[in-house]
DNA sequence: TCAATCCTGTAATTTTTATTACACAAACCG
DNA sequence: CGGTTTGTGTAATAAAAATTACAGGATTGA
């Protein structure tokens, strides 16, 4: 319970000068409490050690242990990202960075219109097929996007692989591909022949393909079941993949949200293991 | 102009030990700043004097007195109306992906106010030295983005490595660390001890460190000598990291702009390597 | 490379702040 | 009505915080 609710629930039994203390806080909350016992007091014409005598009766052990706690409510009250954004205001005029992220928030609107909501469902329920193994491979640069959500999809769900490594060893790591598996491929502009080879042996495999590309479609396309175009033109030397990465969050959120029972054990298991030190189970 | 604000405009003329403090201060704003200068200083890894100098340089007379007008503006944020309405918005019923899209866009409109264009630039100026190699490296999720950044940077001036594989053999990599290198660091909360160690080792190596890191900031920010935190909330289950990846690309835009002749020409001999059989100039 | 300037941390010092001891007053209860 | 409990403020004390003095290091510019 917040500082502010305690004082309140306790209004009613404290005594005169003590209550006198507590209007005044509340009144000037949270700035009159952050500052001296002397301060307080003197606000609400008592002395000091009626203030120390108040927050003793709610329960803390010293004065500064009451500002600790009141630090903390008022921290937490004034720390969402949204509420951060919104509070810092155009303080700062930050042209390179600013021009940088807006070309990026255009991409993913863009996205956002480029992809149809029944592909985006579509794709989440084959990731959300527990049975069937899932694998993850990109292109040149979309590579590590395909790690990265690799790397988070492996918190929430068994059967998690990504196709590293040089590409000559794709062809054995194919062997671990079983009919019904689900592969995710990114590939964006410059198509790799390689990669779009690949994709056709995993379809010749029975493989189920969700494809991540840009609006000019991956030849892989063809191989594929499912198909989502990603806006990737930053109108700079090269191409941006934040738009990527994004739908890629927005796959996992959905996914950990649709298995949300079982991927939160499997979390906790992960997070055994990691952090602290435990077999898992 | 409130202290925060005031803090972010100074923010490129401090030097390096108030710098820190300036962090400490922004990102556990505000309460680190309500509590005693011993705690800000232990924070932010210096000494309580440096503290002193610090708000001597933003022109308040005292501690205390800066504490006076720092509890004022956190009292002034707290009435606004705004703040009120915020306590009891509703929730959206989008769908999922509109969701997902919707809240990273926020965390890119926060970041963009987090990041103080003095620390962007000075991130960019040591990222385009030619003459120093350039080391990156990131955590457990963020180590795809660090590759994916290497790769390409890697495009547009020499000297690019990517700190990759095994956390044993970073000691051997280290080798190859020279004094004025610049080193990438990729870290958000569940900060690794392991990174932090690499840090350190790093300055005793005379590298220059550069740090994308979350709000609450990395440990490494200590050893670091710019520091780009990034809003990384997601209110999901798990931290977005599109915010790193966005401004891993804004910097590589920005470098690729400040070194445009000799990047152009590098661009093109790896074009004609990759895709047209050429054995380079 | 040397001097000068600017940073920075340690330790001593001063000032402020919280806390305690105690005495007086009011309310409560037999 | 006493005696006791409860509440309150003043003044002394202890604790803690802020501030200053100083000296070693780093950086910069000639």
């Amino acid at each position: 319970m917040a500082i502010r609710e305690q004082v309140q629930a306790a209004l009613g039994t404290l005594p005169g000068a003590e209550k006198k203390i507590a209007h005044a806080f509340l009144a000037n909350y949270p700035s009159i409490g952050l500052s001296t016992i002397a301060e307080l007091a003197a606000l609400a014409g008592t002395s000091a050690p009626t203030v120390l005598r108040f927050v003793a009766r709610l329960g803390f052990e010293s004065y500064p242990e009451f500002q600790r706690v009141l630090r903390n409510d008022v921290q937490a009250q004034l720390m969402s990202p949204l509420e951060r954004a919104r509070s810092t205001g155009p303080a700062t005029e930050n042209p390179a960075l600013k021009a940088s992220f807006a070309s990026i928030a255009a991409n993913l609107d863009a996205t956002l219109k480029a992809v149809p909501e029944s592909e985006f469902e579509a794709a989440c329920e084959l990731l959300s097929d527990q049975k069937s193994a899932c694998h993850l491979i990109g292109g040149r640069f979309t590579d590590t996007i395909a790690s990265y959500m690799a790397a988070h999809l492996r918190i929430i769900r068994p059967n998690v692989r990504h196709f590293g490594g040089q590409t000559s060893t794709w062809r054995d790591q194919l062997l671990d591909v079983r009919p019904g598996d689900v592969v995710v491929f990114f590939d964006i502009r410059r198509y790799q022949s390689d990669l779009v080879r690949l994709g056709e042996l995993m379809v010749e495999r029975k493989a189920r393909i969700v494809l991540i590309t840009d609006p000019w479609l991956s030849p892989i396309a063809r191989s594929a079941r499912v198909v989502l175009p990603c806006v990737v033109d930053a109108n700079r030397t090269w191409d941006s993949s934040i738009a990527l990465m994004a739908l890629a969050e927005a796959l996992i959120d959905r996914v950990s949200r649709s298995l949300s029972e079982s991927a939160r054990a499997r979390m906790q298991t992960l997070e055994d293991i990691h952090w602290n030190n435990l077999p898992g189970r």
